[in-house]
DNA sequence: TACTTATTTGAGCGATCGTTCAAAAAATCT
DNA sequence: AGATTTTTTGAACGATCGCTCAAATAAGTA
């Protein structure tokens, strides 16, 4: 009964994702999600209530499609290494992509005194910490990683440097410049997990 | 003769940087700058001609003041290292400053259809990597560095371990964790200027 | 075919955006 | 003092902001 939904949910919060991640959540308008979206306000706001609820929901999506994709790497390849390797190296160069992370992105573009975005981007981004770490024991229990390595400091220590790529990879150096620096940071990540 | 300026142009950039840098520049609103540099809007105009070139000023006073604060504490410091050490934690334990730098901020903040203050920070960052070139060149003559050192692609890594180390720094972690952090970082670009 | 229900529509709300400019204010010069 | 020059002021402009809601639309039901 009643009319039927004219917008699949999932794809429409998949497509406000790929916006708001290139533009930024004060950088985009509600006209542009509406262009962009082919929706009019009041489908918009009788989905999601607000742009900051359908900003949340695409950080939550996005969130969940980083995760699922790096454990998939991580899980089918013969090493952690390997798989955290192919991993960064999607990040980096998938075209469609913008390349720094949405979260660290919310982290910066949010001003202050909304500071709940901001405290939820840092709360994900200690998520994906917690994954690394499990799938970091995974590999020290499998001898990968040395007995004695602090897991939890060589995640953030991961993070870091896939926060420091993805920025500076904004800048659109030519493709050797970025695949250089992506295999330095391998190389510090090897040597710290040691 | 006329009137005398009721504001000094410099310590009006200053002020203005700081809080560009808080709230990015899309979260700024020119109201928003009225109130912190109690100037009407007129003045601000009058001035500096639009928003957009009074960012502009901003990120020249940004980059003024981090290239020279960094030179002073590498050539006043025994070695690069140990310089490079203090300049870096001194942006992460500046507790009056945002962590994350602001170019890197302007990198993800900045809608991509005003591309040119995106090119902008992006040259800035390039300017950087110069700088850093020709202080890893002398470290390397001293014998400080590797002989054979690639010294602009240690000055890359170097970066994307500062941008890396601030974004992550927003996120306002304990000391302790932005300070083994900053020791892992420094001890990769240890490991790689050999 | 009429009625009910779920969804979309889009004109338009009050607020705020970046910006302008005629008038006021404060200095110097004759 | 009066005229001249420079700077500051702040009301207000048109555009756009996030958002609302009564009406239109399209489905199922009786």
């Amino acid at each position: 009964m009643g009319r039927q939904q004219r917008y699949d949910r999932t794809e429409t919060v998949e497509k406000a994702m790929n916006l708001f991640w290139r533009s930024g959540f004060s950088g985009t308008s509600m006209r542009d999600l509406e262009d962009y979206l082919d929706m009019r306000p009041g489908s918009i706001y009788a989905n999601f209530g607000s742009k900051e609820h359908l900003y949340r929901e695409t950080m939550d999506l996005y969130a969940a499609k980083s995760f699922k994709s790096f454990k998939a790497l991580v899980r089918n390849t013969d090493s952690f290494m390997s798989g955290l390797h192919h991993f960064i190296r999607q990040l980096l160069f998938t075209p469609a992509n913008p390349c720094a992370c949405m979260l660290a992105k919310t982290l910066a573009d949010i001003n202050p005194d909304n500071d709940a975005l901001k405290r939820k981007a840092g709360d994900m981004i200690a998520n994906f910490e917690d994954i690394l770490v499990v799938e970091l024991e995974r590999a020290r229990e499998s001898g990968e990683i040395g007995g004695n390595c602090d897991v939890r400091a060589l995640a953030r220590f991961i993070q870091v440097q896939i926060i420091g790529l993805r920025s500076y990879a904004e800048m659109q150096k030519p493709k050797a410049v970025i695949n250089q620096l992506l295999n330095d940071a391998l190389a510090a990540i090897k040597t710290k997990a040691g």
